[in-house]
RNA sequence: GGGGCGGUAGCUCAAUUGGUUAGAGUACCGGACUGUCGAUCCGGUGGUUGCGGGUUCGAGUCCCGUCCGCCUCGCCA
C-alpha cells in the first residue's frame, strides 16, 4: 500500500536523525490484518471510543483517516502508571502507542476492517489531551446542528463521512488532471486579482494600496484570461479554478465555488462537447464504475416547449403541451385575455401570449385540493396569474374549476392531451416566457408530489444526462428591458447565424431575440452541471454584442480594451466549457447540500462561522487603502 | 430586499390551554466492573429558554423588535 509505504520510510528517516520524543507511527488505523499477528507496531490517532472495565482491563478504538483498530490495555501484563493513563483517556484524546498485533480473544468485530485483531499496548504516549468537545466525530449519533458543525469544522472534518467526501472530491480532482492531460490541455494558473468588468454577477472588490482609488474585483471565472490564453497559443488550458460571484447563496450554491475550466483553439462546438462528453464517461466510470451512454442533444427551444425549463429533468413525464389556438376557441376568460397579448408574434417569443397545460396522470386522487390550491400560489411566484385546475371522471367528464367553460373544446382538449380517467390538468396563461417558466417549475413540484421522482444516482436511480444546445444569443432583462446576454457577452453565434448577426438592426428586436448562439449546457437530472460556448474571435463581433448590451464604445474600451485588442493581434477561433465542480462532487456523494462537499464553507450570509470573517478592521488598515467605512455601528442602549 | 421554518443543559430533544423547583438521553466528573466493541451499572455537576422590550397575578409558551442558522423568491452572464 503506498501510504503504508510513505509512513514507513518517514518513520526510518526520523530514526537515523535524532531519536524522536514519540512514538511514530508504523501503521495506520485502517491497515493491519490477520495476517500481521505477531508484529510490533505503533499506532497514532484519536480516541474514537472508550470502553472501560475499571482498572484491569480498557479498550479502545483508535481512529484516523483510514479506519478504526481496537487497542487493548490489559492490567495483567501492564505497568500500573500505563493502565492508569489509560483508565483516564477520553473521546478525542490524541495518542501514540506501541504493542502487539494479536488475534481478538473476544471475537471478531465484522463493522471494522481491521476487525480480526487487536493491538495489545505495551507502551502508551498522550500526545495532547482533549478539552470537553462540543459535540463527537460520530456518524452514527444524530448530527448537531450545521451551525455548530460549521463552528467547530475540525471536528466534524473527522468524521468518516466527511473524510469520505474528502477523498471523493480529490479523487475527482486527479481524474480530472489525469483525463485532459491526456488530452493535451495544459493547467495554467490566472490571477484572483482581477479587473472589474459588468460581465454579470456581483463582484467582490479588493482595494489598491499603492493606486490610490484603484480596485481589484475577484473573478467570477477566469473568463477572459483563458479565452487570451487561446490567442497567446496555449491551444488547449484547463483549471480548477476558485470563483467568486457575491450573491446571494442557496442549497447548491456558494458565494466561492469551483469551477473545472478549460477552452479549447481551433475548434467547433462539436469538438468541445465530444470532449465534454468523454470527460464524463470517463469520471463516471472511475469514480463509479458506471458507463454513460451517448449523451442525447436538445435544442432549447425543444427543452422549453417540453419542459417549460432549460435544463429539463428528463427522468419522469409530465411534459408541458402548448394548447393556445384551443384555448382561443374555449369560453375561458383569462385564457383569452393571456392569448389577446400578442399571437401575431413569432412562436417563440418571450412576450407571445399562449396557454400550456400540463396532464398529470392519475392526479386526481393523489393531488388534493388543498396541494392544487398550492400550485395556484406556487406559479404566482414566478409572476403568472394562476394555475387552473381541471379533473377528468370515471364517466368521461371535466369537472371542477374552469370545467364547464371548457366545455366546447372538451373533446378536442381529451384527444390533444391523450386524457384518461383520473388524470389532472393544470393550465397556466400568460406571455410565453412566464408561462413556460411557472410550467416548467411547476412540472419540477408536481413530480415530487406525485412520487415520480427516481432516486439519486448514487442510490442506484438513473444518470441522465442531456446536452442543449441552440440557446439565444440575448433575453430582455425583465425589469430594465434592456437586452443580456443568456450565457456570456463573449458568446458567439451559431456558425450559420453570424451573418446575420453581423447585419441584424439593433432596434430589430424580433430578429435578435431569434438569433442562436453557439453555447451548451450540460444536464445531468434537472440540474446544470457545465455551460459553454464557442467564443467569438472576431473585435468587430464583439463589438456590436457590446452595443446590444447597451455598452458605449468609450465603456467598451475602457472595460475590455484588453479583449478587443488581443482579438485584434491574430485570435483562433476558440471555445470552451465550465464544469461546476462542487456539484460534480454533490452527485458523486448523494448529497444536495453544497456544504457538505466543501471543506471551509460560509453560511447564508456569507460567514465562516470558524474564523469569523467577515470581520471589523482598524482605520488604520483602510486609510492605507485609501477607503472610507461609511458603516455606523447601531447605537447601544 | 421579500416569504417561510428554527434557536430550551456542552450535544440531541421534551415541557398539556400561559401555571409547582424547566425534564430525559448523551457528553462530562466521581465510583463499580477483566473481553468490550454505540460496553454496562450506581451517583453527581450542569440552564441569562439566542438577545432586548412588552402584555399578564404569572411567559420557554402570547405580542413587537433584533441577532444567528436553514429553505426559498428576487439575484446568480
Amino acid at each position: 500500500m503506498h501510504v503504508a509505504r510513505c509512513l514507513s520510510l518517514y518513520s526510518a528517516s526520523l530514526r537515523q536523525e535524532q531519536e524522536p520524543n514519540m512514538l511514530i507511527r508504523t501503521h495506520n488505523c485502517g491497515q493491519l490484518r490477520d495476517s500481521d499477528v505477531g508484529a510490533t507496531v505503533r499506532l497514532n490517532g484519536w480516541v474514537n471510543s472508550y470502553r472501560g472495565h475499571g482498572t484491569g482491563l480498557v479498550f479502545i478504538d483508535l481512529r484516523d483517516r483510514y479506519g478504526l483498530t481496537q487497542l487493548v490495555f490489559d492490567g495483567e501484563d501492564l505497568p500500573k502508571d500505563v493502565l492508569d493513563a489509560a483508565d483516564h483517556l477520553r473521546n478525542e484524546d490524541v495518542l501514540a502507542i506501541e504493542g502487539t498485533v494479536r488475534l481478538r480473544t473476544g471475537g471478531e468485530n465484522p463493522k471494522l476492517i481491521t476487525g480480526k485483531i487487536e493491538i495489545e499496548v505495551s507502551k502508551l504516549e498522550v500526545l495532547n489531551k482533549t478539552a470537553n468537545p462540543p459535540f463527537l466525530p460520530d456518524d452514527i449519533a444524530k448530527l448537531p446542528n450545521e451551525e455548530l458543525r460549521l463552528t467547530y469544522r475540525y471536528i466534524d472534518l473527522r468524521r468518516p463521512k466527511m473524510q469520505q467526501i474528502m477523498q471523493t472530491r480529490h479523487k475527482l480532482s486527479k481524474v480530472t488532471r489525469d483525463y485532459f492531460h491526456e488530452n493535451g490541455f495544459l493547467e495554467v494558473d490566472t490571477p484572483i486579482l482581477y479587473k472589474s468588468t459588468p460581465e454579470g454577477a456581483r463582484e467582490f472588490l479588493v482595494p489598491s494600496r499603492n493606486v490610490a482609488g484603484g480596485w481589484y474585483a475577484l473573478p467570477q471565472s477566469p473568463q477572459l484570461f483563458k479565452q487570451i490564453l487561446m490567442v497567446a497559443g496555449c491551444d488547449r488550458y484547463i483549471q480548477l479554478c476558485r470563483c467568486f460571484r457575491d450573491e446571494d447563496p442557496r442549497a447548491d450554491r456558494q458565494a466561492e465555488f469551483t469551477q473545472v475550466d478549460l477552452e479549447m483553439s481551433f475548434v467547433r462546438r462539436e469538438h468541445v462537447m465530444d470532449m465534454m462528453e468523454g470527460y464524463v464517461r470517463r469520471l463516471w466510470k472511475e469514480m463509479l464504475n458506471v458507463d454513460v451512454p451517448p449523451v442525447q442533444r436538445m435544442t432549447y427551444r425543444e427543452a422549453m416547449e417540453r419542459f417549460g425549463i432549460d435544463r429539463p429533468d428528463t427522468r419522469y413525464g409530465l411534459e408541458i403541451t402548448d394548447i393556445s389556438e384551443l384555448a382561443g376557441r374555449s369560453d375561458v376568460g383569462f385564457f383569452k385575455e393571456a392569448l389577446a397579448k400578442g399571437t401575431d408574434r413569432p412562436k417563440f417569443n418571450s412576450r407571445r401570449g399562449v396557454v400550456k397545460a400540463i396532464r398529470v396522470p392519475g392526479g386526481s386522487e393523489k393531488l388534493s385540493r388543498k396541494i392544487t390550491d398550492g400550485y395556484n400560489e406556487f406559479v404566482r411566484s414566478f409572476g403568472a396569474g394562476g394555475c387552473a385546475v381541471v379533473k377528468m371522471t370515471a364517466a368521461g367528464q371535466l369537472e371542477t374549476g374552469i370545467a364547464k367553460l371548457l366545455e366546447s373544446v372538451k373533446d378536442e382538449l381529451i384527444k390533444t392531451l391523450g386524457l384518461q380517467a383520473g388524470d389532472t390538468v393544470l393550465f397556466v396563461a400568460d406571455v410565453y416566457s412566464t408561462a413556460t417558466k411557472s410550467l416548467g417549475e411547476l412540472r419540477q413540484k408536481v413530480a415530487r408530489d406525485m412520487g415520480v421522482v427516481p432516486k439519486p444516482g448514487i442510490e442506484g436511480g438513473p444518470w441522465n444526462f442531456l446536452i442543449v444546445i441552440d440557446f439565444p444569443m440575448f433575453e430582455r432583462d425583465k425589469e430594465s428591458g434592456r437586452w443580456m446576454a443568456m450565457h456570456h457577452p463573449f458568446t458567439a453565434p451559431r456558425d450559420d447565424q453570424a451573418q446575420a448577426f453581423v447585419d441584424a438592426d439593433v432596434n430589430d428586436e424580433v430578429t435578435i431575440e431569434s438569433i442562436v448562439s453557439a453555447g451548451y449546457d450540460i444536464v445531468l437530472n434537472g440540474q446544470e452541471i457545465a455551460g459553454g460556448s464557442i467564443r467569438i474571435h472576431d473585435g468587430k463581433a464583439q463589438s456590436k454584442v457590446f452595443q446590444l448590451l447597451g455598452l458605449t464604445p468609450e465603456q467598451a474600451k475602457e472595460k475590455f480594451s484588453f479583449l478587443l485588442e488581443a482579438l485584434s493581434y491574430g485570435a483562433p477561433p476558440h471555445g470552451g466549457i465550465a464544469f461546476g465542480l462542487d456539484r460534480l462532487v454533490m452527485n458523486f456523494i448523494g448529497t444536495d447540500n453544497i456544504r457538505d462537499v466543501i471543506a471551509f464553507p460560509k453560511t447564508q450570509i456569507g460567514a465562516d462561522l470558524m474564523t469569523r470573517a467577515p470581520s471589523m478592521v482598524s482605520d488604520e488598515q483602510l486609510k492605507e487603502l485609501y477607503v472610507k467605512s461609511t458603516f455606523t455601528p447601531p447605537a447601544k442602549a
